[in-house]
Parts: structure tokens; C-alpha cells; sequence
DNA sequence: AGGGTGACCCGCT
DNA sequence: CAGCGGGCCACCC
């Protein structure tokens, strides 16, 4: 059985190296784009670090948040071959 | 069963 | 353009 939570976890792990998804891009394939929230609580409480927790940002194209750190997180995405300016992403 | 929390998003001022 | 508030959902105690 799939939980919300769960099909985050699959969502995210499904992204690929290079490329970053929205808080609200994984709701919404998750099943529920109103449920940003839940995914930023779930990855918050989880932090599974089988998780490419990293490759998820918000919106505004921001990092977020990481357990690790949030420059860690940037540094991360930088080596992925991700934009990143002023601590925003481009995508 | 109810309340509280969180790595958010959208809208208004 | 920047800042503030409210609302949405899921998980934990």
C-alpha cells in the first residue's frame, strides 16, 4: 500500500540527475498538487537519505531546506550540472 | 479524536 | 517589488 508519503519517495527518486523538482511538481504527481505541505513534512520527518531530497525546491526556485545544510544542498545541485544563482535554482 | 507541526503555495496589501 | 497572512494537505503525539 502506497502512502502519500511513499509515492513521494517514489516521485522523487524518479528524478533525474540534472534536473530539480517543485515541492508542488512532486504533490501533484504524488496525487494531490494542494499537498506541497505534506511533501515538505514528509521529507522534514523522514529526511530519507536514500532520497534525492536534494533535487526537490520550491516554486520560487529556492532550495528549501536540507537536513544536510542548505549550501551542502546548492553545492549538490551545482555538481548535478544544475543552474544555480544566488542561492536560486534555474531551470 | 483532537491538536500541533512543517523543507509550501497563493493572494492581497 | 517586497512583506505579511491565510489556507491547503499529510504525519506525529
Amino acid at each position: 500500500m502506497q502512502s502519500f508519503s511513499q509515492k513521494v519517495y517514489a516521485v522523487v527518486s524518479k528524478i533525474p540527475r540534472g534536473k530539480v523538482f517543485t515541492y508542488a511538481e512532486v504533490a501533484k504527481l504524488a496525487g494531490n498538487p494542494k499537498a506541497a505541505r505534506a511533501v515538505g513534512n514528509i521529507l522534514n520527518n523522514n529526511r530519507n537519505p536514500k532520497v534525492f531530497c536534494h533535487r526537490v525546491i520550491r516554486s520560487d526556485g529556492s532550495v528549501g531546506g536540507f537536513a544536510f545544510g542548505n549550501s551542502k544542498k546548492i553545492k549538490i545541485l551545482r555538481s548535478e550540472g544544475v543552474n544555480i544563482q544566488n542561492g536560486k535554482v534555474i531551470r
